[in-house]
DNA sequence: CCAACAGTTGACGTTTACGTAAACGTCAAC
DNA sequence: GTTGACGTTTACGTAAACGTCAACTGTTGG
Protein backbone atom coordinates (compact mmCIF):
# COMPACT_ATOMS: atom_id res chain seq x y z
CA UNK A 1 0.00 0.00 0.00
CA UNK A 2 1.67 2.90 1.38
CA UNK A 3 5.42 1.30 0.91
CA UNK A 4 8.25 2.74 0.18
CA UNK A 5 11.77 2.76 -0.66
CA UNK A 6 15.07 4.71 -0.80
CA UNK A 7 17.30 4.73 -3.12
CA UNK A 8 19.51 2.10 -2.56
CA UNK A 9 16.33 -0.33 -2.73
CA UNK A 10 15.94 0.19 -5.42
CA UNK A 11 19.49 0.53 -6.72
CA UNK A 12 19.72 -3.51 -5.53
CA UNK A 13 16.77 -4.57 -6.42
CA UNK A 14 16.81 -3.46 -9.89
CA UNK A 15 20.72 -3.64 -10.26
CA UNK A 16 21.48 -0.25 -11.25
CA UNK A 17 23.64 2.65 -9.67
CA UNK A 18 21.66 4.99 -7.66
CA UNK A 19 23.63 7.30 -10.16
CA UNK A 20 21.53 5.95 -12.94
CA UNK A 21 18.56 6.02 -10.94
CA UNK A 22 19.32 9.82 -10.09
CA UNK A 23 20.04 10.28 -13.73
CA UNK A 24 16.58 8.50 -14.43
CA UNK A 25 15.00 11.50 -12.42
CA UNK A 26 16.62 14.26 -14.18
CA UNK A 27 15.21 12.69 -17.71
CA UNK A 28 11.96 13.18 -15.91
CA UNK A 29 10.71 9.44 -15.56
CA UNK A 30 10.87 8.90 -11.59
CA UNK A 31 9.59 12.15 -9.05
CA UNK A 32 10.36 10.62 -5.70
CA UNK A 33 9.48 12.50 -2.26
CA UNK A 34 12.40 14.26 -0.40
CA UNK A 35 12.48 13.38 3.43
CA UNK A 36 15.04 14.28 6.31
CA UNK A 37 15.98 17.36 8.01
CA UNK A 38 16.19 19.63 4.33
CA UNK A 39 14.36 17.19 2.51
CA UNK A 40 17.39 15.70 1.46
CA UNK A 41 16.58 12.38 0.39
CA UNK A 42 14.65 10.49 -2.02
CA UNK A 43 11.65 8.41 -1.14
CA UNK A 44 10.08 5.81 -3.69
CA UNK A 45 6.61 4.96 -4.19
CA UNK A 46 5.31 1.78 -5.44
CA UNK A 47 4.31 4.01 -8.25
CA UNK A 48 8.02 5.10 -8.81
CA UNK A 49 8.88 1.80 -8.45
CA UNK A 50 6.86 0.16 -11.39
CA UNK A 51 7.63 3.54 -13.72
CA UNK A 52 10.98 1.82 -13.30
CA UNK A 53 10.30 -1.54 -13.98
CA UNK A 54 8.85 -0.12 -17.02
CA UNK A 55 11.66 1.74 -17.76
CA UNK A 56 13.95 -1.25 -17.75
CA UNK A 57 11.78 -3.39 -19.62
CA UNK A 58 11.45 -0.48 -22.33
CA UNK A 59 15.43 -0.36 -22.26
CA UNK A 60 15.90 -3.89 -23.13
CA UNK A 61 13.69 -3.87 -25.58
CA UNK A 62 16.02 -1.38 -27.19
CA UNK A 63 14.03 2.16 -26.42
CA UNK A 64 15.70 5.59 -25.56
CA UNK A 65 15.15 7.23 -21.91
CA UNK A 66 13.17 9.47 -23.93
CA UNK A 67 10.92 6.91 -26.00
CA UNK A 68 10.43 5.44 -22.80
CA UNK A 69 9.16 8.06 -20.64
CA UNK A 70 6.76 9.36 -23.67
CA UNK A 71 5.24 6.19 -23.40
CA UNK A 72 5.26 5.29 -19.75
CA UNK A 73 3.81 8.97 -19.51
CA UNK A 74 1.12 8.10 -22.07
CA UNK A 75 0.33 5.45 -19.95
CA UNK A 76 -0.79 7.07 -16.59
CA UNK A 77 -1.91 10.37 -18.24
CA UNK A 78 -5.27 11.18 -17.42
CA UNK A 79 -8.16 10.20 -20.13
CA UNK A 80 -11.09 12.08 -18.98
CA UNK A 81 -12.62 13.64 -22.43
CA UNK A 82 -13.20 10.71 -25.01
CA UNK A 83 -10.74 13.10 -27.63
CA UNK A 84 -8.03 12.10 -24.95
CA UNK A 85 -9.06 8.39 -25.15
CA UNK A 86 -9.18 8.50 -28.97
CA UNK A 87 -5.33 9.82 -28.89
CA UNK A 88 -4.61 7.29 -26.74
CA UNK A 89 -5.93 4.41 -28.60
CA UNK A 90 -4.52 5.62 -31.97
CA UNK A 91 -1.23 6.14 -29.88
CA UNK A 92 -0.99 2.73 -28.37
CA UNK A 93 -2.16 1.08 -31.95
CA UNK A 94 0.60 3.13 -33.29
CA UNK A 95 3.24 1.50 -30.04
CA UNK A 96 1.46 -1.87 -30.85
CA UNK A 97 2.77 -2.31 -34.32
CA UNK A 98 6.10 -0.96 -33.78
CA UNK A 99 6.49 -3.76 -31.37
CA UNK A 100 4.75 -6.59 -33.53
CA UNK A 101 6.98 -5.64 -36.53
CA UNK A 102 9.90 -6.38 -33.62
CA UNK A 103 8.37 -9.18 -32.74
CA UNK A 104 9.03 -10.49 -36.40
CA UNK A 105 12.46 -9.32 -36.12
CA UNK A 106 13.11 -11.27 -32.90
CA UNK A 107 11.01 -14.71 -34.54
CA UNK A 108 13.37 -14.80 -38.19
CA UNK A 109 16.21 -14.23 -35.46
CA UNK A 110 15.16 -17.31 -33.65
CA UNK A 111 14.77 -19.20 -36.52
CA UNK A 112 18.34 -18.22 -38.09
CA UNK A 113 19.44 -19.41 -34.67
CA UNK A 114 17.86 -22.58 -34.69
CA UNK A 115 18.53 -23.40 -38.10
CA UNK A 116 22.58 -22.67 -37.08
CA UNK A 117 22.11 -25.00 -34.35
CA UNK A 118 20.58 -27.93 -36.59
CA UNK A 119 23.61 -27.40 -38.96
CA UNK A 120 26.19 -27.05 -36.07
CA UNK A 121 25.24 -30.67 -34.33
CA UNK A 122 24.77 -32.07 -37.86
CA UNK A 123 28.02 -30.83 -38.86
CA UNK A 124 29.60 -32.52 -35.47
CA UNK A 125 27.79 -35.91 -36.30
CA UNK A 126 29.65 -35.87 -39.35
CA UNK A 127 33.02 -35.22 -38.02
CA UNK A 128 32.20 -37.35 -35.23
CA UNK A 129 31.29 -40.57 -37.01
CA UNK A 130 33.55 -39.82 -40.04
CA UNK A 131 37.55 -39.64 -38.22
CA UNK A 132 37.21 -41.41 -34.64
CA UNK A 133 39.09 -39.03 -32.91
CA UNK A 134 41.08 -39.57 -29.95
CA UNK A 135 39.55 -41.71 -27.76
CA UNK A 136 37.34 -43.61 -29.90
CA UNK A 137 33.52 -42.10 -29.76
CA UNK A 138 31.45 -43.97 -31.99
CA UNK A 139 28.02 -42.39 -32.46
CA UNK A 140 28.12 -40.48 -29.16
CA UNK A 141 25.24 -38.90 -28.72
CA UNK A 142 22.51 -38.75 -31.28
CA UNK A 143 21.50 -35.59 -30.25
CA UNK A 144 18.01 -35.09 -32.67
CA UNK A 145 20.36 -34.54 -36.05
CA UNK A 146 16.75 -33.31 -38.30
CA UNK A 147 16.84 -34.55 -41.75
CA UNK A 148 18.34 -31.13 -43.02
CA UNK A 149 16.11 -30.28 -45.54
CA UNK A 150 16.22 -27.10 -47.31
CA UNK A 151 18.94 -24.45 -48.36
CA UNK A 152 21.17 -22.91 -45.34
CA UNK A 153 19.63 -19.74 -44.73
CA UNK A 154 17.32 -17.01 -46.09
CA UNK A 155 17.58 -14.21 -44.37
CA UNK B 1 25.46 -14.43 -58.50
CA UNK B 2 27.68 -12.00 -58.74
CA UNK B 3 25.17 -9.07 -57.72
CA UNK B 4 26.67 -6.07 -56.53
CA UNK B 5 25.84 -3.04 -55.48
CA UNK B 6 27.28 0.95 -54.97
CA UNK B 7 26.77 2.80 -51.52
CA UNK B 8 23.90 4.39 -52.96
CA UNK B 9 22.16 1.34 -54.13
CA UNK B 10 22.50 0.37 -50.13
CA UNK B 11 21.35 3.36 -49.09
CA UNK B 12 18.48 4.24 -50.99
CA UNK B 13 17.08 0.26 -50.31
CA UNK B 14 17.60 0.51 -46.31
CA UNK B 15 17.34 3.94 -46.08
CA UNK B 16 20.57 4.77 -44.81
CA UNK B 17 22.63 7.43 -45.33
CA UNK B 18 26.19 6.58 -47.01
CA UNK B 19 27.99 8.62 -44.04
CA UNK B 20 26.03 5.41 -42.04
CA UNK B 21 27.44 2.49 -44.10
CA UNK B 22 30.78 4.43 -44.28
CA UNK B 23 30.50 4.10 -40.36
CA UNK B 24 29.78 0.61 -40.44
CA UNK B 25 32.90 -0.06 -42.57
CA UNK B 26 34.88 1.40 -40.10
CA UNK B 27 33.43 -0.91 -37.16
CA UNK B 28 34.58 -3.78 -39.12
CA UNK B 29 31.03 -4.73 -40.38
CA UNK B 30 31.07 -4.21 -43.86
CA UNK B 31 34.44 -5.09 -46.58
CA UNK B 32 33.80 -4.02 -49.87
CA UNK B 33 36.15 -4.15 -52.97
CA UNK B 34 37.38 -1.22 -54.40
CA UNK B 35 37.31 -0.26 -57.92
CA UNK B 36 37.80 2.85 -60.38
CA UNK B 37 41.14 4.38 -60.88
CA UNK B 38 42.72 4.51 -57.82
CA UNK B 39 40.70 2.51 -56.12
CA UNK B 40 38.62 4.90 -54.47
CA UNK B 41 34.63 3.69 -55.19
CA UNK B 42 33.35 1.05 -52.58
CA UNK B 43 31.99 -2.19 -54.42
CA UNK B 44 29.50 -4.18 -51.98
CA UNK B 45 28.79 -7.80 -52.68
CA UNK B 46 25.46 -9.77 -51.71
CA UNK B 47 27.49 -10.85 -48.72
CA UNK B 48 28.07 -6.94 -47.32
CA UNK B 49 24.64 -6.75 -48.26
CA UNK B 50 23.44 -9.45 -46.30
CA UNK B 51 25.47 -8.73 -43.28
CA UNK B 52 24.09 -5.05 -43.71
CA UNK B 53 20.69 -6.77 -43.64
CA UNK B 54 20.93 -8.78 -40.10
CA UNK B 55 22.90 -5.58 -38.67
CA UNK B 56 20.28 -3.37 -39.18
CA UNK B 57 18.18 -6.35 -37.56
CA UNK B 58 20.39 -6.39 -34.47
CA UNK B 59 20.32 -3.00 -34.30
CA UNK B 60 16.29 -2.63 -34.35
CA UNK B 61 16.85 -5.35 -31.40
CA UNK B 62 18.31 -3.12 -29.16
CA UNK B 63 22.04 -4.12 -29.76
CA UNK B 64 25.31 -1.92 -30.25
CA UNK B 65 27.10 -2.35 -33.47
CA UNK B 66 30.22 -4.06 -31.76
CA UNK B 67 27.50 -6.42 -30.51
CA UNK B 68 26.15 -6.94 -34.07
CA UNK B 69 29.26 -7.83 -35.38
CA UNK B 70 30.68 -10.00 -32.56
CA UNK B 71 27.24 -12.36 -33.56
CA UNK B 72 27.70 -11.69 -37.60
CA UNK B 73 31.06 -12.44 -37.56
CA UNK B 74 30.59 -15.74 -35.89
CA UNK B 75 28.17 -16.77 -37.91
CA UNK B 76 30.58 -17.07 -40.77
CA UNK B 77 33.43 -18.26 -38.74
CA UNK B 78 35.05 -20.67 -39.69
CA UNK B 79 33.63 -24.25 -38.31
CA UNK B 80 36.61 -26.79 -39.39
CA UNK B 81 36.93 -28.32 -35.81
CA UNK B 82 34.83 -29.45 -33.66
CA UNK B 83 36.20 -27.36 -31.01
CA UNK B 84 35.27 -24.53 -32.89
CA UNK B 85 32.17 -25.73 -33.76
CA UNK B 86 31.20 -26.79 -30.16
CA UNK B 87 32.49 -23.49 -29.33
CA UNK B 88 30.06 -22.00 -31.78
CA UNK B 89 26.79 -24.23 -30.24
CA UNK B 90 27.70 -22.50 -26.86
CA UNK B 91 27.50 -18.92 -27.73
CA UNK B 92 24.16 -19.62 -30.05
CA UNK B 93 22.81 -21.10 -27.01
CA UNK B 94 23.76 -17.73 -25.20
CA UNK B 95 22.33 -15.54 -27.53
CA UNK B 96 19.41 -17.62 -28.47
CA UNK B 97 18.78 -17.23 -24.20
CA UNK B 98 19.03 -13.47 -24.82
CA UNK B 99 16.59 -13.52 -27.51
CA UNK B 100 14.05 -15.67 -25.74
CA UNK B 101 14.35 -13.51 -22.82
CA UNK B 102 13.72 -10.24 -24.84
CA UNK B 103 10.65 -12.56 -26.48
CA UNK B 104 9.02 -12.56 -22.81
CA UNK B 105 9.67 -8.38 -21.84
CA UNK B 106 8.03 -8.16 -25.81
CA UNK B 107 5.35 -10.25 -24.97
CA UNK B 108 4.48 -8.55 -21.71
CA UNK B 109 4.67 -5.48 -23.01
CA UNK B 110 2.54 -6.54 -26.09
CA UNK B 111 -0.25 -7.77 -23.08
CA UNK B 112 -0.38 -4.55 -21.61
CA UNK B 113 -0.68 -2.51 -24.43
CA UNK B 114 -3.80 -4.74 -25.25
CA UNK B 115 -5.15 -4.23 -21.97
CA UNK B 116 -5.21 -0.87 -21.92
CA UNK B 117 -6.58 -1.07 -25.20
CA UNK B 118 -9.45 -2.63 -23.71
CA UNK B 119 -9.73 -0.58 -20.89
CA UNK B 120 -9.75 2.78 -22.60
CA UNK B 121 -12.47 0.91 -25.33
CA UNK B 122 -14.42 0.37 -22.66
CA UNK B 123 -13.74 3.63 -21.11
CA UNK B 124 -14.92 5.03 -24.62
CA UNK B 125 -18.36 2.87 -24.31
CA UNK B 126 -19.28 4.09 -21.28
CA UNK B 127 -18.87 7.43 -22.24
CA UNK B 128 -20.65 7.79 -24.93
CA UNK B 129 -23.78 5.76 -23.54
CA UNK B 130 -23.79 7.83 -20.62
CA UNK B 131 -23.48 11.64 -22.66
CA UNK B 132 -25.53 11.26 -26.06
CA UNK B 133 -22.59 13.75 -27.24
CA UNK B 134 -23.37 16.32 -29.53
CA UNK B 135 -24.24 14.65 -32.98
CA UNK B 136 -26.12 11.92 -31.23
CA UNK B 137 -24.33 8.35 -31.45
CA UNK B 138 -25.28 5.26 -29.95
CA UNK B 139 -24.00 2.38 -29.86
CA UNK B 140 -21.90 3.58 -33.00
CA UNK B 141 -19.31 0.91 -33.43
CA UNK B 142 -19.84 -2.09 -31.07
CA UNK B 143 -15.92 -3.00 -31.33
CA UNK B 144 -16.37 -6.00 -29.50
CA UNK B 145 -15.40 -4.63 -25.93
CA UNK B 146 -14.60 -7.91 -24.22
CA UNK B 147 -16.28 -9.08 -20.56
CA UNK B 148 -13.04 -6.93 -18.59
CA UNK B 149 -12.46 -9.14 -16.09
CA UNK B 150 -9.28 -9.19 -14.21
CA UNK B 151 -6.94 -6.30 -12.69
CA UNK B 152 -5.95 -3.10 -14.47
CA UNK B 153 -2.09 -4.32 -14.80
CA UNK B 154 -0.30 -6.51 -13.60
CA UNK B 155 3.70 -5.71 -14.29
C1' DC C 1 32.74 22.06 -72.41
C1' DC C 2 30.46 22.46 -68.35
C1' DA C 3 27.08 21.82 -64.77
C1' DA C 4 25.16 18.39 -61.93
C1' DC C 5 25.54 14.53 -59.38
C1' DA C 6 27.54 10.48 -56.95
C1' DG C 7 31.46 9.35 -54.51
C1' DT C 8 35.76 10.10 -51.47
C1' DT C 9 38.40 11.39 -47.13
C1' DG C 10 39.05 13.85 -42.99
C1' DA C 11 37.55 16.46 -39.05
C1' DC C 12 34.59 18.33 -35.82
C1' DG C 13 29.86 18.41 -33.54
C1' DT C 14 25.94 16.13 -31.15
C1' DT C 15 23.05 13.16 -28.41
C1' DT C 16 22.44 9.47 -25.11
C1' DA C 17 23.30 7.24 -20.88
C1' DC C 18 25.48 7.06 -17.65
C1' DG C 19 30.74 6.68 -14.85
C1' DT C 20 33.72 8.93 -11.90
C1' DA C 21 35.60 11.78 -8.76
C1' DA C 22 35.25 15.65 -5.22
C1' DA C 23 33.37 17.30 -1.22
C1' DC C 24 30.02 17.20 1.98
C1' DG C 25 25.86 15.73 5.59
C1' DT C 26 23.78 12.16 8.88
C1' DC C 27 23.11 8.51 11.62
C1' DA C 28 24.16 4.07 14.15
C1' DA C 29 27.67 1.46 16.04
C1' DC C 30 31.83 0.71 18.32
C1' DG D 1 34.53 10.68 18.84
C1' DT D 2 35.51 8.47 14.99
C1' DT D 3 34.53 5.08 11.60
C1' DG D 4 31.50 3.23 8.06
C1' DA D 5 27.40 2.93 5.41
C1' DC D 6 24.37 5.54 3.10
C1' DG D 7 22.87 9.71 1.28
C1' DT D 8 23.50 14.40 -1.18
C1' DT D 9 25.11 17.94 -5.11
C1' DT D 10 28.05 19.73 -8.76
C1' DA D 11 30.82 18.90 -12.45
C1' DC D 12 33.62 16.92 -15.80
C1' DG D 13 34.55 12.60 -18.69
C1' DT D 14 33.37 9.07 -22.06
C1' DA D 15 31.72 5.61 -25.59
C1' DA D 16 28.49 4.94 -29.29
C1' DA D 17 26.51 6.22 -33.55
C1' DC D 18 26.23 8.79 -36.51
C1' DG D 19 25.28 14.14 -38.75
C1' DT D 20 27.36 17.78 -40.95
C1' DC D 21 30.39 20.47 -43.28
C1' DA D 22 34.59 21.13 -46.28
C1' DA D 23 37.26 20.25 -50.03
C1' DC D 24 38.00 17.53 -53.60
C1' DT D 25 37.53 13.70 -57.90
C1' DG D 26 35.13 11.12 -61.73
C1' DT D 27 31.57 10.71 -64.98
C1' DT D 28 27.77 11.72 -67.65
C1' DG D 29 23.89 14.37 -70.23
C1' DG D 30 22.97 18.41 -72.86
Amino acid sequence: MGMTYSIGDLAREFDLTTRAIRFYEDMGLLQPQRTGPAGRSRVYTSRDRARLKLTLRAKRLGLSLNEAKDIIDLYDSPRDTGAQTELFLLVLDQHRKQLESQMADLTANLAEIKEHQREARALLARTRTASAGPGMAPPARPRRVAPNKGPAHAA
